[in-house]
DNA sequence: AAAACGGGGCA
DNA sequence: TGCCCAGTTTT
């Protein structure tokens, strides 16, 4: 057998049911890939239903606001995808009358649709037969062919892909491609993957040169940068809070959150009371308190954010910008702020 | 070619 | 703590 035929095999008896597994429709393809782009099936899955459920079909996703549909995909991260989701939405039913395209080159010109999710696409729904190269994909080629070039360098990216289009199967892509998939998230995992069992393991170069830990290899990230955060709730009399809408560059793009004070280090009660002189709003203050004490560390992949929440009582009412804590709960924010207002919530309306 | 972009799970 | 996840886009 060769070893395309093996990953059918295993795939055959081992895959597991997943909601979108059995349909060729690329509406529900293509929200499944985008959704697990870096993402693990577990974290995905329950958005994939929420948003079938809200959204049977393109037109519906189209005709929703960017606001709603970000707001159904907050917490699952990467929000450009939840952009470009919405907008690849309005380009099908726009501009290909509800159909998506069934092939590799036009999927590509897709907002949030790179090689990777191109080529699932066109594989699973249409039959094309284009290769995936996924993180699972690389660690199954690195180990059982013995590639040790970084995954992540240019020229190990274009040799994965041209192997990865030598050994696949065209004759049953679609099984193949989330076959091998499949085997690399179960059987070909990254930390301690089944050897003893796996059919493979006759001709796996990594294994039989015990290189199975080392491979494959990837370049060294980026440090992490660490950044604070002082997050100023203003609460009026009315029990109002100040939104605004973080635009531009940057994390968490079009989502919401406090007014924010960014500094070079943790501020004492005395210097940050006085930036708040920099804010075009300026109600009359009545207190200024921590939220808590220590600062929060949430922790992104690229950065670490030391956040304080100082509670800001002011005089009178909101003025524009003041969200009741009801409404507030309607709007898209980052998990840092959800978690805040869960918090929040029982330490002062409770 | 490298950096930016989230959040969660696991050893 | 560091690594990885059905990657893509921007710099």
């Amino acid at each position: 057998m060769t070893f395309s035929e093996r990953i059918l095999v295993w795939y055959d008896k081992n895959k597991r049911t997943l909601p979108w597994r059995g349909t060729r429709d690329p509406y529900k393809i293509w929200l499944s890939e985008i959704m697990l782009q870096q993402t693990r099936v577990v974290q995905g899955t329950p958005y994939y239903l929420k948003f079938i459920g809200n959204y049977p079909k393109v037109h519906d996703l189209a005709n929703a606001s960017e606001e709603e549909v970000l707001k159904l995909w907050q917490g699952l991260g990467y929000y450009s995808r939840a952009r470009n989701l919405h907008a690849t939405a309005k380009m099908v039913v726009g501009e290909y009358g509800g159909d998506f395209p069934d092939t590799y080159k036009e999927l590509l010109k897709l907002k949030g649709v790179g090689d990777y999710t191109a080529s699932a696409i066109s594989s699973i729904c249409f039959d094309r037969p284009e290769p995936v190269v996924d993180g699972n994909v690389y660690r199954v080629l690195a180990r059982y062919f013995g590639v040790d070039l970084a995954i992540n360098s240019t020229e190990g990216v274009k040799y994965f892909k041209k192997l990865a289009r030598e050994v696949m199967n065209a004759k049953n892509i679609r099984d193949y491609n989330q076959g091998i998939m499949e085997f690399g998230a179960i059987q070909c995992s990254p930390k301690k993957p089944n050897c003893d069992e796996c059919p493979l393991n006759k001709s796996c170069v990594a294994l039989q040169t015990n290189k199975v830990g080392e491979l494959p290899v990837k370049l060294k990230k980026t440090k992490v940068r660490d950044r604070y955060f002082n997050y100023v709730v203003f609460m009026s009399e009315d029990t109002k809070m100040m939104l605004e809408q973080r635009k531009g560059k940057g994390i968490w793009q079009n989502l919401w959150q406090f007014p924010l004070i960014e500094s070079e280090e943790s501020l004492i009660k005395e210097s940050f009371t006085r930036q708040l002189n920099s804010f075009d709003y300026q109600p009359e203050i009545v207190s200024v308190d921590k939220f808590n004490t220590d600062a929060i560390i949430h922790k992104l992949s690229h950065q670490h954010l030391y956040t304080t929440f100082w509670i800001v009582h002011t005089k009178g009412s909101q003025q524009d910008g003041g969200v009741s804590f009801e409404d507030v709960e309607k709007y898209p924010v980052p998990v840092l702020i959800a978690d805040f207002l869960e918090r929040f919530k029982k330490t002062y309306f409770q």
